[in-house]
DNA sequence: ACAAAGTAGTTGACGAGGAATATAGTTCCT
DNA sequence: AGGAACTATATTCCTCGTCAACTACTTTGT
């Protein structure tokens, strides 16, 4: 038993996820899972800039532009200009979109209980959480210096 | 605390990881992940068909076979005819490919090393694997029956 | 034996996201 | 003030992997 098996099955206990998750906000709210995490993050931090949000998601300010353009012409969110600079837009949550976010939230929230709260017991859950916590803080720790 | 916070350590956890091999089995042996893990699965299952590489690695045929074209075209595999169904072939680990892999194997277990043993306890890290563990034999149950 | 249904693999169109590049604006230094 | 260096974003091209359509072969049922 190597840590790949672990860093295996990591990999696609995650893709599964991923995709049933994807699979309920496609069929609900017709936002797919990418989008919906920018969603989430321009409630949690208001209007905030491409870079905020690319750092959040941990993804390249590339392609978050990309994403926060879909999320433009979908209407769920809206790029107005920074009044304290003009390299950057503020990226602000549509309105009409909380009420996208509020459903999605649930979705999500159903989805997951039947996939990991079934599955595991209460102490695996939290030892679970408490071990990706720490990787996760790790790997910003990793990352932000770059 | 819901249980989308858990899930989206997992996916950024499990983004991080898998750059840091990537990036590693690039550098060392000019493999990328995706590829070296189909390389792995060629290895335990010897001569196997595309069918059986997707469903170890969890992709569609399709994207296997594409894969196993990009192995084919740099010398790491090879497709013989299958005598027992000329629908497909039989995908065999090229020899040369042999000490990549070992190669490839130690560099992926240094790299994790360095990013989960180092971060995790003993006890964190096999809770951490008993809990993915779990959750990936419950994606195997939900996915093979389809 | 033969048609119908099922299975293995390939291919082309597509979408996601990264890397490199281009552009515009800002900050710092003198 | 004026230029060098830096920063925020956008854009282009590339790779990866999915889906859907298609071909070829095999199995099943009669």
């Amino acid at each position: 038993m190597s840590l790949y098996d672990v860093f295996f099955d990591l990999t696609r206990a995650e893709m599964h996820l991923w995709d049933r998750i994807d699979d309920a906000l496609r069929a609900e709210i017709d936002v797919p899972l990418g989008r919906f995490e920018a969603l989430l993050v321009l409630r949690r931090l208001g209007p905030c800039r491409i870079l905020d949000v690319s750092r959040e998601l941990a993804l390249t300010v590339g392609g978050t532009s990309k994403l926060v353009d879909k999320l433009e012409t979908t209407g769920l969110c809206l790029r107005a200009p920074n009044p304290d600079d003009r390299r950057s837009s503020l990226i602000t949550l549509a309105e009409a979109a909380r009420a996208v976010v509020d459903r999605g939230e649930a979705v999500i929230d159903v989805t997951l209980r039947s996939h990991l709260g079934v599955h595991l017991s209460s102490d695996e859950l939290s030892a679970l959480r408490r071990a990706l916590h720490v990787l996760r803080q790790a790997s910003r720790a990793d990352t932000s210096p770059v």
